[in-house]
DNA sequence: AATGAATGAGGATTCATTCAT
DNA sequence: GATGAATGAATCCTCATTCAT
């Protein structure tokens, strides 16, 4: 049990309020990653995080609820790290890029598991306004995160529509990618054979491997429609 | 209500078997199109379909095994056009294949909206044993699907691995760009504005368009590990 | 338990149904009288019956619809009888008019504890469209009902919205009284005393007595628009 | 929000307290008046009032005496009138009578509501030693009302019983036609049609016109048992 | 007096699946 | 093969009330 405050210990200030609802929501994780399939019930949900059922209801108004705030937090813990860290990053490079977009290995570790329930479990159940809200800003991150890529690759604002379309599309790929390599539990061990190699894919390996030619054609693409020898050649460098 | 025999009639022969099986999968898939979100009820198809509750048990074990018939039926339809369609193209193109693989649009309209079910879903609730035997089946289809576009690519042998690995990139590719393209139906309409265009691309567009990148760029990688002047060439014709 | 059927037997015949159904309508029944105040919950419903909580749900959409199909037999109990008693009888008075309204006392012993239910509770909860089925067959036996009074009192069609204004009023005036009459029995002791004589007075005698006074007054207003000496004079004879 | 004290501000002077008292008791009424069906919650209400809900049970022990609060305000407002404006009235008339039964209309305009709630709801979850407080002072305020009627009517104290009954009859009656004339505002609209007129009379019509035969006929019943020509001919006089 | 976070019993309803006929 | 009544576990959510501060 993730009890950050004693039993029938109530949160007063706003940071006891938010440690609570922090630890809703790491309940909630943790029981999706051990049972994955349906969403864990708000009985498990309140039991592990050591509330009452009804507390889990003060701070979100549904179960999806629960779970849209999870994806939020990994979605948009990715995009500002991406929009940090190219802003800090001197060379311009594709290679760069693609490194910081497979950043979530290390800090957002459930970013797909969670994206990947996005569109058939979560946003369905959600109330639209609350859905609406969520989109909202995440329009708002994912434009910023493309901005900074544009910077990074020292292109110009015409192409700030390109950028933006091309991190979607690796959005969609990785997670396209991620619900390929990861069969049911169930039957991991089966596909272990040859035989089935085509249809179980390490993620890693192959996630990289298609953002690197999304972003390798992306370049030349891009290069083509500029002056020859322009300044994108060095985007061609390998890092 | 798709009866396909007469009421309480008997399906007595093979062939009738088929059908009545075939009506219980149809209906399964025209209530989950009329209301996308959860899979609808075996209450709901036995009523579409015409038959008693009982009955749906008699052809499929789970609910689940139904969508996954359908989710088969989808799939295998897409793969064995694309070994279809290539082996008889002469031209070989990165085009064609690009084309090809776009061809669900007309033949499998519903591939994409099974498949998005599939990971989250669908497999969770499947009998590991009918499970694997699905996901037999369908490598086999993928890898023969693969050694069509890599015989269309004219590319050798020893590069079987890689056009498989393309081909479920693609795979990927196209599964995720549909979730992203499509929101739930409840705020579908809230999303058309300018700032929300960049979570809800058009799918042809895009999909064609980083399809094209996957394919563009793996045979110019193709190329340049042959010698040059090689046979791929005419991979960069554009048709 | 009023198991009419054995356990996990099912009811196929029509008769079966309308037994098992019944089953559930009269252990509702039951459970409302021994425990006045809310209405029974679906689970003590289904137990009473001895019957799964599912299978109750197969009968009835909501658990206000039992009480509604409860509220319906004993009002059209009473006003089929009040037709039936008053089309045999021949002696036209308003005494057996206001005997047969009474007549619920035995046949209908629970018709003032549902009724009084209705507005406040059962008919606040039914669908709209599952409650106007109810008031449109409600509203034809009271007009059925009112016709035999009519018919009764030898009053002719032009007078048929008074007589049918009359029974309301005395509808209205019995589900008033009974509910003056009937306090919570947890304070039904407590006012025993003298002092509070006035706020529960005895159901049957008052009831009694202001039908009497409703309807020797429609007698007395209805005979006074007639010409003097008219056929209604016989109505103020005593029986 | 009825914030009759700022937030936080404590209510320390007995006619603060009272104040607070009556906007707790008047935003439920707000709310029941708004959205008919069930008690308004507590949350509901100490939002409306603009306090917290712990504070609303300083002043109220459960949520049904908030509403038996508000039911004793209408019926004592009611009975306080009658009392008040008969003693004033020179003229004994049936109509005057009539007319100040019917005096709600414009002082008391909830009190049906609240009492077609008091049967079913409110009095079943009172605890006995308030309701019978309750019970007490409205027996008084009853008896007071008949008193009044009686000297009004220039009966002796012989009668006192037969007016309180009387009294009683006409509440009754009014309780009564008060929920026939108002079914659930879901389906008011679908009754409109002429078939279902039966069932929904005009509330002010049909209960003065059944004020008027109870307490015409009372004067009927009551004249004939005096001497003829006795003092209460005048009764019959129409104003 | 006032607060409002926490409680947790309670209740309605759904639905995949079974099995006797 | 076909039926469909019966099952009952599963689950979400409500809300009156408490009580430490």
């Amino acid at each position: 049990m993730n009890k950050v405050l004693g039993d029938k210990q109530r949160a007063r200030t706003a940071k006891e309020k938010d440690r609570r609802r922090d630890s809703i929501v790491q309940s909630a994780l943790s029981l999706l990653l051990a049972q994955p399939g349906a969403l864990p019930t708000m009985n498990a949900i309140a039991n592990q995080a050591g509330v009452s059922k009804g507390t889990t209801y003060i701070y979100f108004d549904t179960k999806e609820s629960i779970y849209l705030a999870l994806l939020e937090d990994e979605l948009h813990g990715w995009l500002e790290r991406i929009e940090k860290q190219l802003s800090e990053e001197p060379s311009a490079s594709i290679d760069s890029v693609v490194d910081t977009l497979m950043g979530f290995n290390e800090a957002q570790p459930n970013l797909w598991t969670l994206a990947s329930l996005s569109h058939a479990i979560i946003e369905l159940n959600i109330d639209s306004k609350e859905l609406l809200s969520y989109k909202t800003k995440l329009a708002q991150r994912f434009k910023s995160a493309a901005k900074a890529i544009r910077l990074h690759l020292q292109l110009d604002e015409q192409q700030t529509e390109d950028v933006e379309a091309m991190l979607m599309q690796s959005y969609a790929y990785l997670l396209g990618q991620w619900q390929v390599c990861h069969p049911p539990k169930s039957i991991e061990k089966l596909l272990q054979g040859q035989s089935f190699k085509i249809l179980q894919p390490d993620f890693d390996r192959s996630a990289r491997q298609g953002l690197s030619q999304q972003w390798q054609q992306f370049s030349t693409q891009t290069k083509k429609q500029e002056a020859p020898g322009g300044v994108l050649n060095r985007l061609f460098r390998r890092s």
